[in-house]
DNA sequence: ATTTTTTTCGACGTTTTATCGGGAAAAATC
DNA sequence: GATTTTTCCCGATAAAACGTCGAAAAAAAT
């Protein structure tokens, strides 16, 4: 599917296409490992962090040796964040699913954050690896990983825009800065629930902030 | 100074008094050392990031053998979660002083959320160990530091009741889920300027923010 | 069946972390 | 001001984790 007309479709689009650093594999068996060490590896990283995750270990959980896995990546940190690329990939793609009937941008951002905060308890391992350990990382911006990340914010920003331009919300307010309001927001209920399991429903719980949010902005006199 | 019956005021010296778990150094020339190993890791780890930062570096950094580091430290883990505590307690003490003369909630709170981006802007090194990997680290729940953190929240907290006690905000919503926003949305800002120091003037948008996130909450139809 | 390609792994070298005992420097005691 | 005691520092060295390489095993191609 080419770029077309509709950026829209096509940020959608370019958040589900981020490439998956295809490692090249010819045979189904190595299919099957890269799978066993991705899966192991997101169980010790979220068991032990990543600092003190050790190679050994994820090797053992995998079933392999620790030279077959360094057959796969050249290094820990390597693994470490390639790891989140894929989940997210798939959340895109579950979001486009359920945002094709919404038309309103307060709607489709609503879904965006909810759906963001139910697939993180849904997948609280990875959830925990990208929220604590990955996002915020310093060294994020250096590797390829940081695209998918600023997907995920950009479609904040563009459907704040859409509102604005669609009449949802009021014009006036620096774009930037109310995007931050609400994904800082939801993450920070993200991020609690993560480490403390509080509040108990995080569905219920984000949704909430998500519409209060929500409703906070549209509602806002310039 | 004991607890007194100002729970406000008893907040406040509780987070300036956490103790740093002292290693007890009777020479001054140990005091001295320490000083320089936490010059010296702050520097380094602000640098590398934690986890690429040697302990060899650190001491090198320093002027001292890595032996000696151990003398001081048990592991780089426990160095660097011992490093942020004193800055936090720093803070705190600025605050106490800046905030004496303010009354209402609202101004506290104000104050509070400017004060604590600007303490990470005038400390960039500590901000970006604290903020960026400290403060999300799925192992700060088992540290000490974890206090500190949690009078950070805690202080939000008590000025948003305060706030709804004294009418200038509305009751009826959850004194948490308000304080989720208030915190994830400055720190949202805090975060993104630690990462790619924009926006590039840090004062004025987080109290931009502070200011308007404080106006919703206050004219907020419940 | 043989050759070629792909994948796996054990053995081994390197780097980083952590320990320990002896000796120097400072403080306390006389 | 000489001694004893305590505190502090470091070189040598052990332990652990990381990472490499060549050869063997498995799969695919001829």
């Amino acid at each position: 599917m080419p770029a077309g007309n509709d950026p829209w479709e096509d940020l959608l689009h370019l958040a589900t296409s981020r490439p998956k650093r295809a490692p090249d594999r010819k045979q189904d068996r190595s299919k099957r490992t890269e799978q066993q060490i991705l899966n192991a590896a997101l169980r010790v990283f979220a068991r032990d962090g990543i600092s003190r995750s050790r190679i050994a270990d994820i090797a053992a959980e995998a079933g392999i040796s620790t030279s077959t896995l360094y057959e796969y990546y050249k290094s820990k940190e390597d693994l470490a964040y390639d790891l989140p690329t894929s989940h997210l990939v798939t959340f895109f793609e579950e979001y486009k699913v359920a945002v094709a009937g919404k038309i309103s941008a307060r709607e489709k951002l609503h879904l965006y954050l909810s759906m963001s905060a139910d697939f993180a308890r849904e997948h609280a391992e990875w959830g925990r690896l990208f929220y604590l350990e990955i996002w915020p990382s310093v060294l994020v911006s250096e590797t390829e990983l940081r695209h998918s990340v600023n997907d995920f914010a950009r479609v904040v920003l563009y459907l704040i825009d859409e509102g604005v331009r669609q009449g949802e919300f009021p014009a006036g307010r620096n774009t930037y800065e109310t995007a931050s309001l609400l994904l800082g927001a939801v993450n920070q209920v993200i991020i609690t629930w993560l480490l403390y399991r509080r509040p108990r429903n995080l569905t219920k719980a984000s949704a909430e902030m998500a519409e209060r949010v929500i409703n906070m902005i549209a509602n806002e006199v310039v």
